[in-house]
DNA sequence: AAATAAAGTTAGTCTTGTCTAATTTTATTA
DNA sequence: TAATAAAATTAGACAAGACTAACTTTATTT
């Protein structure tokens, strides 16, 4: 298989592809892993010698049809660890990125099959994120947020848009978990502030950018 | 914290020291490990300048009292990974040992803890070895096995003493696991040979060697 | 279109962890 | 005890994956 740093650029260059579908260039990997554009022309060359990408500097680089195989193995894995971390460890939304970015690199071939059945085949991760399936194929990714819901509507928390530990922690204060139920009370119309009322409490006040920052059902 | 490599140092050495509490040479550091001496000796270096090993010529490679903790860790973390791996994943006795390889390097502060109170603080591992608790204690190994019942008698099967491929994939194939009920037939003088019944099933024979394999509660 | 800025690339270096080959030290045996 | 074997060590090399510095190519701006 692959070594740890290959797999990592993979990952990178799926990331890439997904969020923008723009071209991919080496000073874009460089910038979104933290390493030198010299080290990612580097690995370019390394990872084109084993089929995984094609580079061309007109069209970027793009990852071959065994690329993007790889990369969803390991985004899959990712993923259903950050389920695991959570649901059975109890773990917080702000801790299980970093632990699952090192678990989605143990090789077994039924790992994460395996994985997927003891957690009840989930769709999403705690960030709202599909997760893929064995064949490949995933749900699209939750779209609605606190901020669409109609002043007088309540709705249940399945996953966050933004990951940064500043916003998961002031979830955490306002203890805001995965499922739990949001009633919106009032849009401030000035400044599209919300004004909430979490699992039936007192009305609490929070940022527009807040509600755009949390995915929900409705 | 410490590399991969190191770790795995780390964790030969501790295994030869409780194996047979002799001299602890670099030769037999490079036999375990399937490495050059010259690169154990390299190694041995570095984990002296890191205060983790003490080495002297004559009584060989000692853990320091560090060492000793930070091993002892490792081998919480592998011995709950196969729990994990047997338990709840599914997987067989002679599958989860070079997986739990890879999983008792994640590094997280309160990982192996919260992994230890999901898993219901389990005692041994399913090879019978005791899980080093959060404060590095740990039980006794096993250490009766079939081979010591006597004839008329009944046991539970607790754990393996031999991890090789070869014996676990023979257990599989008598369809003996963890808890697995054997009633000890007869005992066959000439060599030792076992008559058992396994789960009341029909009489089937083993070998001596078979019988000092499997650890047994009485 | 020339000047300048940005992106991409090459060459060479460093660290980690391994190796081989050669040498030194320690143990064993005739 | 001298000769020989085994173990330990040193020196030097190598691969992976990162870096810096310098250079080239491509884009942008005036």
């Amino acid at each position: 298989m692959h070594t740890l740093s290959e797999e990592n650029y993979l990952k990178c260059i799926y990331r890439l592809w997904q969020d923008k579908g723009q071209k991919i260039t080496p000073t874009a990997i460089a910038e979104s892993l933290g390493n030198n554009p010299a080290s990612v022309v580097d690995m370019i060359r390394k990872l084109t010698d084993k089929q995984l990408i094609a580079y061309d500097k007109k069209k970027g680089v793009e990852l071959t049809s065994q690329g993007q195989k790889d990369a969803t193995l390991i985004v899959r894995r990712h993923r259903l660890w950050e389920v695991f971390l959570l649901e059975k460890l109890g773990y917080h939304w702000d801790e299980i990125h970093d632990i699952a970015e090192e678990l989605e690199h143990i090789k077994d071939a039924t790992l994460a099959d395996r994985l997927d059945k003891f957690l009840g085949f989930p769709e999403y991760d705690p960030h709202g994120d599909p997760i893929p399936k064995a064949n490949g194929k995933m749900a699209k990714r939750f779209s609605t947020t606190l901020a669409d819901v109609k002043a007088g509507g309540s709705c249940r928390v399945v996953a966050v848009k933004d990951t940064t530990s500043q916003f998961l922690q002031y979830l955490q204060k306002l203890d805001i978990n995965i499922g739990t139920n949001i009633q919106l009370i009032e849009k401030i119309p000035f400044d599209n502030s919300l004004v909430i009322s979490i699992n039936g409490a007192e009305h609490k006040t929070v940022s527009q950018k807040f509600g755009e920052s949390l995915l929900i059902d409705i």
